[in-house]
DNA sequence: TATGAATGAGTGTTCATTCAT
DNA sequence: CATGAATGAACACTCATTCAT
C-alpha cells in the first residue's frame, strides 16, 4: 500500500506485542485506581501509546477489562489449582500449599491478586460488569471443588456443614488475605498472616480446649 | 410520591436532619458505586435534595466521604468492642461473639459493611484520602489489640507469632466476611460462613487428625 | 408580634446602619474583585451579615452596584469640582487643583477610584450596567465642563481643538492616573505622576522648542 | 454557515489553526468580558469549536489567558518601540510616533489594547494571574526605558523629576487613552484625543502665558 | 430585621469515544 | 498501525436568588 517503510519498527507480530502491552497496563490501572478511576489515558501512557490505539484492539473501556479479567483469571486458577494437586490428599496440606501459591503469587505481581479481589466490587458496582460474576463463581468451584469434596469424603471436613458453605470460606480467607495484604501488609508479613491461616486449617492455632481440662 | 420541590427554604425543615439525611445516603452509594463512581446528584437524589445543598452541610464530596467514615468507624468499633467485652475472657469465645456481632450489623444495614470494608481500597486509590488509612489502622488496635492480648496472656494464642500477625488475622477474617457476604452471598449464607470461621478459631472445624494423638 | 425582644441589639435605626454598611462592603468588593468575581457572599461577610439579609434592603446585585454606583460618583463629582472651584480662573491651576484632590481622595480610601475608573469596563461588559455609562458622561460634562469652557474663552486652551476632546483629554489622564495607582503605584507614586501631569498641562515638564534653537 | 460537526476528528483541520483560533477568540472575550465573565463556552464558540477542545492545546482557562496575554504584549511592545525607533531622536517626536502607532493598533484590532489595558486589573483580582503583573513592569522598562533616558541626556526631560515617575506618566497616558478608547470614543475621537495629548508632550497645548517671558 | 435552608442554572474541567490522516 | 483532533455528556462545585422561620 505504502510505498516507503518506516524504518526503526520491528516489522514483525508488532500488534500482538501492543495489545499484550496494554493488557498488563490495564491490568495495573484497574488494580491501582479501580475501573471508574482508570483512564483510558492512563493506561496509553502506562502503554506507551495514545488512547486512540486502544480502540484498534478492543472495542471499549468495558471490553478491556474483560479482557484482563479472563486472563488473570485463567492464570490465577491454574496456578492454584497446581498447588495443592501436587500437595498429597490432606486437607490442611493442600489448604497450606494454596496459602503458599497464593503468597508467590502475590509477591511476584501484586497486581495480579489486587485486579481479581476487586472484581467482585466492580461488578457489584457496574451492572455492565456483571456477567464476569458468573465466572468468578465458576472459577471458585472449578478451583477448590475437588478440595472440599476429598476433604469431605476423607472425614476432615465436618459433614454438618454445607458444602457451599466450606467453598464460600476458602474464598472468607483468600480474598481476606489478599485485601489486607493490599492495603496494609508487606510481602513479609502477608506471609506470615498465610501461615497463621494455614494453622487455623490445621487446628493448631489455638491448643484444643480438651487439654486445658486436663 | 415526590412533589416537586419550589425555591426557597422548604416549610418545616431542620438542618440536623437533612445533614443526616445526606451523610446516609453518602454511605449507601459509597459503598454500592465506590468514591469514583458516586455521584453528588445519585447521592442528593437518594437524600430527596439538589446537589447544590449538599455543600451547605459539607466543603467537598471528600469532606462528605470522611464524615462518613468517622461515623461509621464509631458505629462499628463500638458495637464489636461491646460484643466481645460481653463474652467472657476465652479468646475463642469472644472471636465469636465478635462474628456474631458483624452478622448482625450485616444484616441490619449492610451498607455499614460493605462501606468499612471498601475504605482501605479507595485510601490506596485516592491519595486524598490515605490518611483516612491511620484511623483505621488504630481501629484495629483499640478494637482487638485486648482481645489478642489476652488471649496470649491465657496461653490460648501461640507465643511464636507476632502479635501484630494475630491481629493481622483477626482484620483478615473480617474483611473477607465481608467482601464475599457484599459481594455473593445471602444474610443467610453470611452467618454460616461466620459460623465456620467462627468454628476455625476454636480449633473444631477439621477433627484433628492423627499426628495430634500421637 | 414577638413578646420577648431579643437584648443586645440597637434598637434604633439598625437598619439604616446594615444599609450603609452593605453598600461599603460592595464599594470595596467592586473594586476589589469588579462585578463578576464579586460575590454575595463576599459581600455579606464583609459586612457582617449574611447573604439573605442583603436582599432586604437591594432588589438584586445589580441593584447594589447601581447604588454603590451614584454615591460615588456623587461623592467624587463634589469634591472634584469643590477642587477646581477654590483654585481661582487659571485653566493650569484648576487642573492642578484637581489632581491633587484626586490624589487626596485615592490616599484617603482607595477603594472609591478604584471603583470608579472599573465601572465603564463593566458597563461595556454586563449590558444590563449601559444605563450607567449615560451617568459618567454627564458627571465629565457637570465637573469638567466649565473648566474647559473657561479655558477656551480665556485663550488658554486652543481653538482648534473640539471641545469634547479637551473633556475627553481631562479623563484621559485622570483615568490613566487612577489606573496606574490602583494596579502598580504607591500613594507617594501617585503623587509624583499627578504633579508631572499637572506640569504636562502647565507647558513646563518639556522646555519649549524654542529655547533650544537660539 | 455553520454545520453541524460529526464526532472524531474534522477533516483538513491542523491543530496549529485550531489553536490560533482559540487565542483569537479568547484575546477577544477577555477584552470584552474580563476574566471572570469570560466562560469556555463563549470562546469555544467564538472559536467555533466545543468547550472540551480547548483543553486539547491549554491547561487550563488562566494558561490560555497567560497565553493569550505573552502574544498581545510582544505585539504591541514590537511595534511601539519599533514605532520611536523610527521617529529620530527627539522626544517629543517619539512620543508622538508612540502615540500614533496606538492610534493604528487601536483601529486595527481595538481587542488588542482593551486586553492589554485589563490585564494589571485582572492580575490584582485574581492572585493567580498575578505573576503576568511582572513581565508587564518589564515591558514598560523595555519598550520605554530608553525613550525616556535619552530625553534626560539631552536635556529634554526635568533632571528634577524621578526617571521612574517619567516612565509612570508615559504609561499613565498610554493606559489613560485606551481606556477612554474603549469605553467611550470612536476610532476618529481616539485619534484626536492622542492628539492633543502629543500636544501636552510637545508644550504646546497651552499657550504658555504671561509667566514664561519673564 | 435577619437567618439559613434550598434551588436551578451555570462554571471549569474530564473523559470515553470517534474519526481523518 | 497509530496519532491526535474533536465531540458531547458528564462531573464537582459555585452562586444569585427565594423563602420559611
Amino acid at each position: 500500500m505504502s510505498a516507503i517503510r518506516r524504518l526503526g519498527r520491528p516489522p514483525a507480530s508488532s500488534g500482538v506485542q501492543t495489545e499484550a502491552r496494554i493488557i498488563e497496563a490495564a491490568r495495573r490501572c484497574f488494580a491501582d485506581l479501580g475501573y471508574a478511576a482508570t483512564t483510558n489515558r492512563a493506561i496509553a501512557e502506562d502503554a506507551g501509546i495514545t488512547t486512540g490505539a486502544i480502540y484498534h484492539y478492543f472495542d471499549s473501556k468495558q471490553a478491556l477489562f474483560e479482557r484482563v479479567f479472563t486472563q488473570v483469571e485463567e492464570l490465577v486458577s491454574e496456578r492454584l489449582s497446581a498447588a495443592w494437586r501436587g500437595a498429597g490428599d490432606e486437607f490442611a496440606h493442600r489448604m497450606r500449599a494454596v496459602l503458599e501459591a497464593s503468597v508467590v503469587l502475590n509477591r511476584d505481581d501484586a497486581s495480579l491478586a489486587r485486579f481479581l479481589v476487586t472484581v467482585p466490587t466492580e461488578c457489584r458496582r457496574r451492572p455492565e460488569l456483571a456477567p464476569l460474576l458468573g465466572l468468578l463463581n465458576g472459577y471458585q468451584e472449578r478451583v477448590f471443588g475437588p478440595v472440599v469434596d476429598d476433604g469431605i469424603a476423607r472425614g476432615e471436613l465436618p459433614a454438618d456443614v454445607a458444602r457451599s458453605t466450606l467453598l464460600n470460606v476458602i474464598g472468607v480467607v483468600l480474598v481476606g488475605l489478599a485485601d489486607v495484604s493490599a492495603n496494609f501488609s508487606s510481602p513479609e508479613q502477608h506471609a506470615a498472616n498465610a501461615d497463621v491461616v494455614g494453622r487455623l486449617f490445621e487446628g493448631t492455632l489455638i491448643p484444643a480446649p480438651v487439654s486445658r481440662v486436663s
